[in-house]
DNA sequence: ATACAACAATTGTATAGACAAATGTAAATG
DNA sequence: CATTTACATTTGTCTATACAATTGTTGTAT
């Protein structure tokens, strides 16, 4: 991946602001890639996310400040993708009986098992985004970017 | 950044998933910067990418498929994202007079120099941003972003 | 108990972006 | 030279997101 080829720049660009573009190349060819991955089912890299959040929840409802702090990428509006996954029929919601302020938000059945289909998908589509680095190189990269 | 840590997580994560989750946080945290640099302008990244684009044309003007080559994030709509900054008084269009189906856009004199304000502050968010960087370290990243 | 502050989620609204269809123009074909 | 094809941009529509204001509920202080 030439940067300066890509953008059609003829000019050399400095390091640090190379460095930013190029960082921002990759994660558009990331986010592509896994919003194709997706698009056969009809979700989001968001919706996912969550999904998988409460799955990891192994039972146990979660309100939505918990989903909210453990996503990858935080949003305003969680109320509204949880509608869409209601919807589709693969996660449920109860006022918590404890709070009523609170609300409890599960995994259904159905949302397990379409999650489960969309987990091998998603562990093939890093396997091919990641398919060029080795082991080293991939521990060298989560080490640069734990300085940012 | 602790990936784990940040998304709450108590289970350890697979190398490769680990890796593309830490890129996605890196890349929020970008972005909310960049945002934030550019707000009192009240301009977005994609309008700022255009103007610098249009500068780079020294007087020569573009059309809208040059503009759209060049830039870092494609989009479908530089229709309306040009309007934007026409509205502004940043930029120009005008009809191409050898090839009425084409465009010529060219940035005015009042876009060049609040593009120059903006240029000092998006160096400084860049400095902030790589400030634990090293000139080898930023060399190393470039070099593992290119096996992307 | 009553008033007030804090909390948790939802709703309204305005803006941004994705995608497809439509418009207007130029080039190519017969 | 009429018709078709390709090109460049624009427009329509639907969805996504950001941000602020609102609603309903609980906790706290007097």
């Amino acid at each position: 991946m030439n940067v300066e080829q890509i953008i059609k720049t003829e000019r050399t660009l400095p390091l640090k602001t190379r460095t930013v573009i190029h960082f921002a190349l990759v994660s558009n060819k990331i986010n592509e890639q896994f919003g194709a991955a997706l698009k056969p089912y009809g979700i989001s890299k968001q919706q996912f996310n969550v999904l998988r959040i409460l799955r990891g929840q192994h039972g146990k409802p979660a309100n939505l400040s918990t989903i909210n702090e453990r996503m990858v990428t935080k949003m305003s509006n969680t109320t509204r993708l949880v509608d869409k996954l209601i919807t589709k029929g693969y996660v449920e919601r109860w006022i918590c009986e404890t709070n009523r302020r609170k609300v409890e938000i599960l995994i259904t059945e159905k949302g397990k098992t379409v999650l489960e289909k969309m987990d091998t998908i998603m562990l093939n589509t890093e396997d091919i985004l990641l398919k060029d680095f080795s082991e080293k190189e991939l521990e060298q990269l989560n080490i640069l970017l734990d300085k940012f």
